[in-house]
DNA sequence: AATAGTAATGCAAACGTTTTCATAAAATTT
DNA sequence: AAATTTTATGAAAACGTTTGCATTACTATT
């Protein structure tokens, strides 16, 4: 009776029930090949009878590990995010920690209120997206030693170990293509560019490949929209509406290039005769898009899982604390998915 | 230097160098009116000095509350429930609490598993997407006496708290316009219903208003496609190429709904001239598209951040332990959203 | 049968806090 | 000026574990 009532079950009610010591149900527990079999089965059977749940808290106590790992996203909600968070979650799930996540809304003094708070839970290592981060980020990551990773960015001087893609990579990719294919009047589509540095590597990589082709799109070319279907099809649309149409349009990623694709579809503006579209990202649907979507290929599901392996090893590493602290980086490959929103110049008119 | 070394700063170290006691630290902490002004600053300036990071972990060994809730979905990769998880993690998080995530990839048992890590780690609360969960989840649940809140779905007998909407409800909206709208060849489209009370309540929401009209439609014409595009287009794929086509389409969210109606672009099917499609869900975007999708709307960022706050004060309650436990459900509205992928059946051939 | 070695267990200290109770100092009342 | 109340602080017990060390109970060796 006394057990059903909300007051939970301890390792000592267990250690009684079984008659042992706590000891001995505590190593049951963490090294069972030095309790005796018979033993542990008492042990077991008083768990099970208990309904005792051991508690982590005071374990992470005793210097163990807490056994989670902390995951900062500007936010969850976006198909952007949502694929890496996924993949990222499997990772560190399938080698026992707990994912605690948190988000700041593309701010950087949130990111670091977000960061002390992990610190307060006794995160065992801390992931990050992208490379853009406040100095005092920077600074209590360093003084607290804390094993991190920064997900989605590659760059070869990063401050921190990073798996990703080099972004700016993905934006001269993007402009060489629709350059390749003969467009010389090219607009582009592109969110805020401060403390995400995802967009910013992305719009210069496009700009500097225009720039060598001497294809550097006129200001009222090179337009802002937030990573949203509804302002990017707004946005488009204002483009769109303007007496001169560009005949390629580059796109901070897919989601802009869908509302782009929806704002031409309104107007009758063809895509691709009309108009080539090129996102970048390749979300999930992308590529079943009708038509679909020509777009810069970045394997998410691999940056999410290599990054969370990734991160496990860190903090095993910093358990041995002879560990040199360098950094890692990773770099994954992205690629061209040309699918059938981008056509060659001379096919329009 | 000794600071520096990552031998983290402790309570002591920061009494210490304060010059007060441990307890007077604590109490500037928890209880800043019970201390002076001046201790409290002279507390403060060896707290930054050490780089000080308060122990949850040492706190919640003290009975004190973890400051955490635990959120287990079926998967975060996935526009239904990006929106919820935001909104649901703003409203925690704006009460201080952190938030562990977890998914289970539509698992019943990966739930439990989850359920226990989280427990281990001695949740405040916990929040589950839906009211199918298996029986040793709820008994585990009962007996740890642990906050709960089910997301999503609105059941008035419901065996936990809940804040959602009704899924049979949306189901039977959704068939019933169709109906109005004088459709009576109507296919229907939605995911596996194990272990998804969402897609069964829909289901048997349409299913059970279709019959009421005389319109049930023929096994061929109820196919299964899970929430994701690309299998849903080639799903809905197959039964355009049907013989018989049916005049409407019932999905069972917008996901499919946008696969279904790349399909029938690709197919050179018309929407809505040649086929009316309805969505469920309203997701991001699904009012931006061309044409833009009518749907069933599920106010998810209502019912994520009302959850969020339900959840609170459900924490709250708990700790005052005079609660009598008695379960709170809220039912959110949900409504026809009428925009352009629906035609009554006249204007047809 | 005595001895050494090993396997299984228990005792008690430690982990970093919070909190109750006691005490000292200051402010207020008489 | 003494007595009382209030305010600020400290000492120590508690929270639920893990672990080093000590002890006891077996097994294998001589």
């Amino acid at each position: 009776m006394a057990s059903k009532q909300g007051n939970k079950a301890d390792i000592v009610d267990v250690a009684c029930r079984a008659g042992v010591s706590i000891s001995t149900v505590s190593r049951s527990f963490n090294h069972p090949n030095l309790v005796k079999l018979a033993t542990r089965k008492k042990i077991e059977k008083s768990v099970k009878a208990l309904g005792y749940i051991r508690n982590r808290a005071a374990q992470a106590m005793h210097g163990r590990r807490s056994g989670t790992i902390g995951l900062i996203v500007p936010t969850i909600d976006h198909a952007i995010f949502a694929e890496v968070i996924q993949s990222f979650s499997d990772a560190v799930d399938q080698a026992g920690f707990t994912l605690l996540i948190a988000s700041h809304g593309f701010d950087l003094e949130r990111e670091y209120a977000v960061l002390r708070k992990f610190l307060e839970h006794r995160v065992d290592g801390v992931a990050l997206i992208g490379l853009d981060h406040s100095e005092p980020t920077f600074q209590l990551l360093d003084q607290q030693a804390v094993p991190v990773i920064s997900i989605w960015n590659y760059e070869e001087d990063s401050r921190i170990s990073c798996v990703g893609a080099a972004n700016n990579e993905a934006g001269e990719l993007a402009a060489r293509h629709v350059l390749d294919l003969g467009h010389r009047r090219i607009a582009l589509v592109f969110p805020k560019t401060v403390g995400n540095d995802r967009a910013r590597g992305r719009l210069e990589g496009a700009l500097t490949q225009l720039r060598r082709q001497q294809a550097e799109p006129p200001e009222a070319w090179t337009i802002q929209a937030p990573y949203n279907i509804a302002e990017a099809k707004e946005a488009c649309g204002a483009l769109f509406d303007l007496p001169e149409r560009p005949t390629a349009l580059l796109c901070g990623n897919d989601v802009i290039a869908q509302g782009a694709i929806y704002a031409a579809v309104q107007r009758g503006v063809k895509v691709p005769e009309d108009l080539s579209v090129l996102g970048i990202g390749d979300f999930k649907g992308s590529k079943e898009m009708e038509p679909p979507l020509t777009t810069i290929h970045f394997p998410a599901e691999e940056i999410g899982g290599l990054a969370g392996r990734e991160m496990c090893d860190l903090i095993a590493q910093s358990e041995d604390l002879k560990s040199t602290g360098h950094l890692v980086r990773k770099k994954c490959q992205i690629s061209l998915a040309e699918r059938a929103t981008c056509l060659p110049v001379r096919r329009l008119r």
